[in-house]
DNA sequence: CGATACGTTGATTGACTTCAACTAAGGTGG
DNA sequence: CCACCTTAGTTGAAGTCAATCAACGTATCG
């Protein structure tokens, strides 16, 4: 029973070295920016150089032969890239906004295992998504997941959270295992619900984000609910 | 471009303490064995401990509130258990068959961080069959996956290997995002069109792996193979 | 301005699910 | 040994959710 709790990306677990960002701009020298939709590492080639994703929003993905596409996982600030995609590489990772990333030469053990760890466990409930999940209930997860890595820390005066969206439909479709229409019309669904709340298609409100976790984790339809 | 080749289980990559098989039963001392149907671990309880997969085959699976399941890995002889389950087990693990288990206290660096890469790996390639491929396309590939981790490296005359299909249709199913007709009925048509052979439903022999692969890999359609 | 990319909405189709009936194999107990 | 039950597997018919096909709106950018 997945109980809502978001945790706002300036929360999530930085390693010591990182964590100087508010007092300067220490990592400023070494540190990568890459514009939006520009491609860090590609499928099938040597094995990356490992990186720490500091800003922004990087899509890990894999494509069968025919060109379907599937995005593996989406990975915000403070996670590692890089790690876990085999000798040569079998994903590639694109960013979908504006990239910070910090190279790191080498991890510690404990660093490196905790960050695959992660992989695993992500990578696992988005199984349980792909094969288990209806339409909306992927669309919800999806939400949660993204507001989760991508929040601001700001006001949060209000239950009701806002986040920046870095995803387009159809790279979101990618991820869920779905085709354009069906996210957008999943989108429009949980607007009229009442649920969520946006103007522009990437800046998304969070207004009830428990129906939204109970929609995700299959404990609600996405009919069943009051609009407030 | 998946080439296909098969490992069999003999030869995959076992750490240097365990391949004392051959000789002796070294670690029959301290082995565990579990008959079919039981379980491991479970999900939601305390981390489990860790231990090697000597003979068996073992079914890592999650379950939403409602009951719906999805198996997330099949576990054969040679692999860890009870890594990247996270604090308190987000994974049940069964036994699909006979299984014997070697547990291990400690693990090294080395192993555990191949381990768990092998995991994540294996985890992104399901994630791609269950959210892009085609239900023959999810079958063919179980198909070749299973029997890469547990042909017997027996006698290998002709190209047709044969080997013991753990998992029961019902659990193939949750594996693949499907119910359990469409795998009936895809075992059925790959029948037919002459790839595989079965008399009891988990004795298969593969006729034309190479054809299978194709299938699997999406390059090649169910109904365009002449039947030899 | 056209041109292109993204998003939304509607109508139709189709792949897989659901529902249902039936067969075969294994186990139990009289 | 056979009636009885249960479970797994297969096959057919009907139903449905999401895909496909198509049209249109809007924003961005040379």
């Amino acid at each position: 029973m997945l109980q809502f709790t978001l945790k706002a990306a300036g929360e999530r677990a930085l390693p010591p070295h990182l964590l100087s960002d508010k007092t300067g701009r220490r990592h400023g020298a070494n540190a990568l920016h890459l514009p939006p939709r520009s491609t860090v590492f590609l499928q099938g080639y040597g094995r990356a150089p490992q990186s720490r994703v500091l800003d922004g929003c990087v899509a890990l993905s894999q494509s069968l032969p025919d060109g379907r596409r599937q995005i593996i996982d989406m990975v915000g600030p403070g996670r590692l890239l890089g790690i876990g995609v085999g000798e040569h590489n079998r994903c590639s990772a694109d960013t979908l906004s504006y990239v910070t990333l910090e190279p790191v030469g080498e991890v510690d053990h404990r660093d490196l295992e905790q960050a695959l760890e992660e992989m695993v466990l992500r990578a696992q409930a988005h199984a349980t998504l792909l094969g288990r999940k209806t339409a909306p209930e992927r669309v919800a997860s999806a939400i949660l997941d993204l507001a989760g890595q991508f929040v601001r820390p700001s006001r949060s005066k209000r239950e009701t959270v806002c986040f920046n969206l870095h995803p387009t439909r159809g790279e979101l479709a990618d991820w869920l295992g779905l085709t354009v229409e069906t996210v957008s019309r999943c989108f429009t669904r949980l607007k009229r619900a009442g649920l969520i709340e946006f103007r522009h298609p990437e800046i998304v409100t969070l207004l009830q984000p428990q129906a939204l976790a109970d929609i995700a984790a299959g404990n609600r339809a996405i009919d069943n609910i009051n609009p407030v």
